[in-house]
Formats: C-alpha cells, structure tokens, sequence
DNA sequence: CAAACTCCCTGTTAGC
DNA sequence: TGCTAACAGGGAGTTT
C-alpha cells in the first residue's frame, strides 16, 4: 500500500509528467471518490486551469491549480489509501478498468486515479481548506529540522505501543504498515513497547532508522510487492510480508502478531 | 487519553 | 476443480 516513499516517487514523475499541462475535462467512473462528492462541481471548477505544482506532504498528493499564470488558492489532494495509483498516459490509450478520476489535458494526455478498491480519495480544497488539513499531519519524518531529541519527547509524552503511534499520522506524518514494521526490526525494538519507555538512545536509533529506510524505500522507487499491481517499486521488505522467513540478522523465525488490527512481522530476538 | 470496533471496498487466498 | 468465506488494510468516525 502506498506510504511516504511510494506517494514520494509517484509526486516526482507526475512533477515531469503534468506541470503546466492544461485540464480540458474530467470523468468519474466511481464519484463517490470525489470530495466534495459532486462531478459537475469538480468539472466546473477544474476546466480551463493550469497545473501550477505537485507537491508531498504526509502521504497526500497536493496537485496545485493556476488559472492561466495567477496561482490560484485552490487545490487538488489525492490520497491513494490501500490500493491507488496515478498514472499519466494518452488519451487514445484505453483506461484501466480500474479508472475511477481522470484528469484530462489539452496536449491529448490524461491523469488517470486507478484504484481497485475505492478508498482512495479526490479531494478540491480552497487554500484554507488545505492548510487547515495538511496542519493535523505530524512532523515530517524526513525533515532535518526533525530530530532525535523532538522524537524522544514526542514518545515520552505516549503511553500508547509503538506501532499504533508509528502508524498515527497526526503523530508522524508518512509511516504505514510497512515501513513501521522495518523501521521498528531495523532499530531492534519491539512494536508492543511503550512509547514513554524508549530511552533516549533507542528513540534515537528508531528515528535514524526511520529516515534510514524511508530514504532507501524513495530510492528505490518503494516497496516491491512482487506483482506489481500496486506499485512497481524495488524496496524489498526485510520483515513486512516475511512471516515464517528467517530473520536477516540473527536466522530465527519471524513471527507474526496482531498490533492494533494491523498485521505485524517481527523478530522477538532482536526486537526487544 | 487510549484502545477497540465499524465502515468503506475488492482482489487474493485459505478452506471445504 | 469450483465455490464460498475470510482476510487484508488507511483513515475517519463511533463506542467502550
């Protein structure tokens, strides 16, 4: 599923693919996606306007509008939840049955929300609107001005387990099921530890940890899901997905357990 | 404040 | 082989 990296590389092929492009229309195969839920609203607002910028921010796509070259104090935030992606080919090219939003511009090509699933959301926000939204995210974890001593006493301030607050956006920004799991294997701390009982030292191995692997996930354009049908990225998971392996650092068996709903992989010999 | 549910969905997989 | 039921999971909302 798409987290920080994945929305990360996503953003940086569409900053190529449809800046300055111009939107001559929208469809909706599923509008229920569309916030608000109005195809005609969206059609309205949307034709005729610029792509100004595509930016990040947690694991939100903000697609910034310009009316010829005023910037204009409305955006588009697409979030992809479980299942979506965005991909941009020519109009003459047949949809992916899976098509729910597209976007489409002057020069013939279109912006296309695939997701299987629908949860993905397709959202026009005014200025305000988005502020007022990107503003409940927590730090962003790639962030330099984020550092060891912000994160232990973000942590000494929980009493929660460490995957649920990993996994909380207004908490961190960006971290899903699987760069929880590796990051938590990674820095060799177990995911049912309080938060409030890091030491400083752990809390600054989870952080470096974190940037770690979220810096290589981007590399690597994310997680390899091996089929491909979510993202084709080359990012191979160390313990998300492994139950029953091997671990990697010390060959026992990675177990699996249930954190807060959420499937969890880990090492209990490494991760204490 | 935190944890546990529920809902939204459908492709995949386990079980029979 | 073919069917059905369970499962997966991000996030928003509700209940305990």
């Amino acid at each position: 599923m798409p987290e920080l990296p994945e929305v990360e590389s996503t953003v940086l092929s569409l900053k190529q693919e449809i800046v300055s492009k111009t939107i001559i229309g929208v469809k909706a195969t599923w509008p229920r996606m569309i916030e608000p839920y109005s195809i005609k609203n969206l059609r309205k607002q949307l034709t005729g306007l610029r792509v100004d910028a595509v930016s990040r921010r947690a694991k939100c796509i903000i697609i910034s509008l310009a009316d010829n070259d005023k910037p204009l104090p409305l955006a588009l935030l697409v979030h992809l939840r479980m299942s979506g992606r965005l991909q941009v080919a020519d109009s003459s090219r047949s949809p992916h049955p899976h098509s729910r939003v597209i976007l489409c511009f002057a020069d013939g090509s279109e912006c296309r929300f695939i997701d299987p699933r629908k949860f993905g959301r397709f959202t026009l926000l005014s200025q305000e609107g988005l502020e007022q939204k990107l503003n409940q995210y927590g730090p962003e974890p790639l962030q330099s001005s984020f550092r060891a001593k912000n994160f232990y006493q973000a942590l000494q301030s929980k009493k929660r387990s460490l995957k649920p607050l990993l996994l909380d956006q207004q908490f961190i920004a960006g971290i899903g099921n699987i760069y929880a799991d590796e990051s938590l294997w990674e820095a060799g701390i177990h995911p049912l530890r309080a938060a409030d009982s890091l030491s400083f030292d752990e809390a600054k191995q989870l952080l470096k940890a974190i940037k770690r692997i979220l810096r290589s996930a981007i590399r690597l354009n994310g997680t390899d899901f091996g089929d491909g049908v979510v993202h084709n990225g080359r990012f191979k998971p160390r313990v998300y997905g492994q139950n029953g392996k091997q671990c990697k650092r010390c060959g026992k068996e990675l177990e699996r357990l249930v954190v807060a709903q959420r499937g969890t992989v880990v090492c209990n010999t490494c991760q204490r």
